[in-house]
DNA sequence: TAGCACTGTGCGCTATAACGCACAATCGGG
DNA sequence: CCCGATTGTGCGTTATAGCGCACAGTGCTA
């Protein structure tokens, strides 16, 4: 990932003081922050502690998660099309990870594209996991519990991902589809 | 307003450890803060520095927001009625449900479709909730931590629900969007 | 012009974050 | 039983966060 954000968090300060127009002094007031510490965050040449995080917040009447959120590892990502797509198997086949796997959600939500012709398999996943695919274009087809279905655009479904299955387009045009993976309870991914 | 919040972010550490059930030690080498240090924060004894707390998310493999979004200032109550969530202003605001609330997942999928010119307010969802939007088509403005923030078809982004926004189309042309609604663990619902 | 108020920065001092290490407690295996 | 590995906590040391204060620079007024 990438650094830490001192210097992103010391800019947004200086933008917040700046947009309510506050000299270093009546942000203090405002915060019971020193001057001097307001400055030295604002330059970045200090990393505050939660507690003077939760001062400069307050005093700025902010939300906790307003003053830091720019500070996320980009939570907005460019467009799939256009960001780096990682091809995961036969030719054919675009896989994209919208929001990776997360611990505290549970699942990772997957963009995927196949190619006319193309068709990727899945082994199981680990035990419990569910899938939800959502078809945004084309019409998939998927191998599951012994039989082939057919997947139209809009069409959704969801599946135990902890077994054999396959996805495939014999169309004509490509198959665009969100698969959202979830993991059962106390899981880790990996 | 409300205590500094180094009493929360503890038990949160703590929790989020016992989850991936990581000792001191393990977490300890996946954040690169020291087992000590780790201890000290969840006894709340520590008011850990920006720089620790990012090594913290880092390490968990969790965006900073996730990390303390649960220590936002949220004044406000949480909304108890969670069941209908959209305040609108129906006129040129549709919502299909694509996958409803499953307590095995923990989150819903909705469509959302807005014309030009409409625009709909949530009111805070209970406190955990986190969402995760997908854009499919046109330009989303989000309110979210008193700013708009543009979103873009192929764009996402992950915020946490439990606090007022707003979704609105000025555009020319409708946006639609995908909704992944993840409620906190033992949160039913309904 | 001088004087005053304000602004942001630098400095030295104090408090505490962060660390490595030792250790008591626990558990499992021989 | 003993031994080794693991776990979380406490302690002393080091680095730095946070502070009050002094000061150079700026702008305004008499």
């Amino acid at each position: 990932m990438s650094e830490p954000p001192v210097l992103q968090l010391g800019q947004r300060l200086r933008q917040l003081r700046q947009e309510r127009q506050w000299s270093l002094d009546e942000a203090a007031k405002q915060t019971t922050v020193s001057k001097a510490m307001l400055g030295q965050i604002e330059r970045g040449e200090s990393s505050p502690t939660l507690s003077t995080l939760w001062k400069i917040a307050t005093g700025f009447h902010l939300s906790f998660t307003a003053l830091v959120t720019d500070l996320s590892v980009a939570s907005t990502e460019p467009n799939p099309q256009a960001s780096n797509r990682v091809v995961s198997d036969d030719r054919g086949i675009d896989v994209v990870t919208l929001f990776p796997y997360d611990p505290l959600v549970g699942f990772e939500v997957m963009y995927l594209r196949l190619e006319p012709g193309s068709q990727t398999q899945s082994d199981p996943h680990e035990q419990g996991v569910l899938e939800h695919l959502i078809i945004l274009e084309g019409e998939l087809e998927l191998f599951i519990d012994g039989a082939w279905i057919r997947l139209k655009q809009g069409d959704r479904v969801k599946f135990a991902g902890d077994q054999f299955h396959v996805y495939r387009n014999t169309g004509k045009t490509p198959v665009v589809f969100y698969d959202i993976i979830h993991y059962a309870k106390s899981s880790d991914k990996s």
